[in-house]
DNA sequence: GTCTATAATTGGATAGAC
DNA sequence: GTCTATCCAATTATAGAC
């Protein structure tokens, strides 16, 4: 792995762990094994390696729900898979959140760019559980939608805060707990 | 109002917006119109400082809850009047979301004492909402819940996501948009 | 109770040697 | 590409005058 990769990584790691304003180039230097100075060489400045950290992190998330989307598998099943997302944050066991649900707790001290990525990052993941909530609806997997764009934000908002609070336990089944009681709210109401 | 309380209250608003990490003495003298020296006349630590926040905050926050839970109100009437706890935060207009919302982002970088008390905030509302969850399922206006309790917890843990998400784009009408999907979801299955 | 002054540390960032 | 050395600003915190 390269330098500029592990930076990336540990940054990565950091902030969703500590937040943007609880990481420092000295946590990241330390983390990798280089001298604090030598990240300003790959990113110029704190602003630019969250950017690329934000691009990086996105962009893997991206693929994993095309993944799911390009699946047959029907809607709950991929409902499922997609809350699984989730769930993988905290598998780490270091105590991480989602990127972009730290980073959205802290909006207000990022600049216009990362503001604009967090968003973004939002909307499609609300799209993307749009079109779940659309074909589980039509395939009778899910209970069907009034308003699946409106669901879609609600849901992917209400698993950035179920996250949040699983965290506070420690354990990734505690995200299994919080999330079967939102999942059963989208059964079929005639199964 | 005495200075001690000017310097909760400018502490609470700047967490809020900004985060632990993102809020400073001197934000907090500036707001004021004090020194910063001078808050640690107060509170002698910042540690000491977030937590007297945090107490101030979940009294005012409970208080509330409680003259929701004393109403004769159906649940949810209830529930919605809950919902409106959240969405008056975001209704301050300067970017607020819950001050136990952003710590528990920031919570590994709190010291045990805050934690705690931003685990019991949680504990508590899911508490309240379980309750508002079965008075409703009982008088008809909600939809009868198997796990009252673990519906309660991750309503509550939604909540905070959606305001989470709300406050991206700024507007509390946005709240709303969110929330609405989630409350439908509760409506009783045979209305 | 609030001030000035200052300590001690850490933050992000730059210059220049290797 | 990484290092040492350094800068400057900001951070939490303390001492002591008023």
């Amino acid at each position: 792995m390269s330098t500029k990769t592990a930076i990336l990584e540990s940054a990565r790691t950091l902030i969703q762990t500590r937040g943007v304003n609880g990481m420092s180039y000295e946590d990241v230097s330390a983390a990798v094994g280089i001298r604090k100075a030598s990240i300003h060489y790959h990113f110029a400045s704190k602003a630019d390696l969250v950017e690329a950290v934000i691009d990086r992190y996105a962009e893997r998330f991206d693929e994993a729900v095309v993944r799911i989307m390009a699946s047959e598998a029907p809607g709950a099943h991929r409902l499922r898979a997609f809350t699984g997302l989730f769930r993988q944050t905290l598998e780490a066991g270091d105590g991480s959140i989602c990127l972009c649900g730290m980073l959205a707790a802290e909006i207000s001290t990022l600049d216009t760019a990362s503001r604009e990525r967090v968003r973004g990052f939002f909307e499609r993941g609300a799209q993307a559980l749009a079109s779940i909530l659309r074909t589980g609806g039509e395939d009778g997997s899910l209970r069907p939608s009034e308003d699946p764009e409106g669901s879609g934000l609600m849901l992917f908002s209400a698993l950035e805060g179920v996250l949040l609070a699983a965290r506070i336990d420690g354990r990734a089944e505690r995200f299994d707990e919080l999330v079967e009681p939102l999942l059963d709210l989208m059964k079929p109401l005639n199964p």
